[in-house]
DNA sequence: TGATCGCGTTGATGTAAATCAACATGCCGC
DNA sequence: GCGGCATGTTGATTTACATCAACGCGATCA
């Protein structure tokens, strides 16, 4: 059962205490590698809140006071040219780390896409914490390490896919996280709008409703109610992905 | 005067011990924050080595046996499609580190773009230092996540810029790098290629060519010999490069 | 029950950049 | 000095995707 019933969502509330200890998400994340007396101290720093769909959880040059934690629910991170136009750099699950800082400032906004969990530490007492427990720092640097190895999928997705081998990636890349977070990877799950997904993949939301209507027409997904796709042949479909 | 004529390449030659201490990038690099012991450790460990331009220094796929720090010229990193498609994810210049790996192989490719030398140290010795001196771990995060801050620029250009807004935003891109490198930003040295740029930028050379050509018929750059671009105006060019 | 709104889909048309092609230039080996 | 090759530039044409436009549908609400 999730933290909170994901389809009537709750007002934001902040300082609301959450035990550490009964974190649905502990095994997944950066506090998975923590032993007791860790846990404990970043159990008091940590302050758990819920936000409803849509919300702002910062923006790109905000001082960056905290880092922060996803426990359920989905957000995501973009940058905004001055004239309007999106990228959106990433969405962030359950178990997912957000708040990393250059110069002590957010390079980036972050949003809630649907009802959200968070768990929020102040960035001085969390970098104390660092210094305090090497294990939570190597923790983090290997996250880091990982989202450097996706940031890199996702730039060659963006310069040099066709938007056919970008929707289909993707989806995979969608199924491959469910899979990781111990859920259902097929169908998957596909919580954000087209909009969003035509900002994270570089391309306009007609294009990816078009794109989603051709490969359901060549019988490589369907389209399920509640936001969820069938790959039908997932082997297929990662050969799609890369052009093959 | 740099470590050797860059004009006249040296053959590769593995094994030649370089003294960190003598290191001409040192404060530039993941050793800047050490301590006389640690940069010790780090010396033993470490083994310095010059290679020609456009030599490999290791493949997607490989295992991940080593990491490496650029003392001298220019890396590109690299992921290929299947049919030969290639994004260029980073060119690394002296004081760059390199080969961060996820279960144990690299990501993705390194090539060198003109004759450079680099440091290397084998990654389980590596990962030794890391836990026994986490002054160095906290600096290879701390380099990580700077990393992940410009791989996200590096997003928005590639899914929502123009070609000339891509160009532009490259050319400062190199240009603000060489300043941190203490070296001349305007004119800009330019050591790669218009293949590289194109790869690098999600184009094709002819479009990187053509809006070379644009910008200089603009007014806004010069091409000097030598492969250097001066920037006429670069505050100008700022703007241009977000779209103003 | 009907008006309004946001979201997604589909169609017609436009365009930035890709592709195809030719040629210029510099460099290297001989 | 000369042929061969890689690299870069420019021109003609094509195309994948963007843009502009219309409409359907479900949710919300008076």
């Amino acid at each position: 059962m999730p933290p909170f019933d994901m389809a009537r969502p709750a007002k934001p509330v902040v300082a609301e205490i959450y035990p550490c200890g009964a974190c649905p998400v502990r095994a997944l994340t950066v506090c998975a590698a923590l032993e007791e007396e860790e846990l404990r101290r970043l159990a008091e720093i940590s302050q758990s809140q819920r936000m409803i769909a849509h919300q702002t959880i910062f923006s790109e040059g905000d001082a960056a006071t905290h880092m922060f934690n996803v426990t359920a629910g989905t957000v995501k991170l973009y940058k905004l040219l001055p004239d309007g136009r999106r990228q959106i750099t990433g969405f962030l699950f359950s178990g997912d780390f957000l708040g990393l800082s250059v110069n002590e400032r957010y390079a980036y906004s972050a949003e809630t896409v649907v009802a959200t969990s968070i768990c929020r530490f102040p960035r001085r007492q969390m970098e104390h914490l660092l210094d305090d427990f090497p294990k939570l720092q190597r923790q983090l640097f290997s996250m880091a390490s990982n989202e450097l190895a996706a940031a890199q999928d996702q730039m060659l997705l963006l310069g040099r896919k066709t938007a056919r081998e970008k929707i289909a990636s993707f989806l995979l890349g969608l199924s491959d996280r469910a899979v990781r977070r111990g859920q259902k990877d097929n169908p998957v799950q596909v919580p954000m709008s087209r909009s969003d997904i035509a900002d994270y993949l570089g391309l306009t939301t007609e294009t990816v409703s078009r794109t989603f209507t051709q490969l359901k027409a060549g019988g490589a997904i369907r389209l399920l109610e509640g936001g969820r796709v069938q790959i039908v042949d997932k082997a297929a479909f990662y050969d799609m992905a890369e052009g093959m």
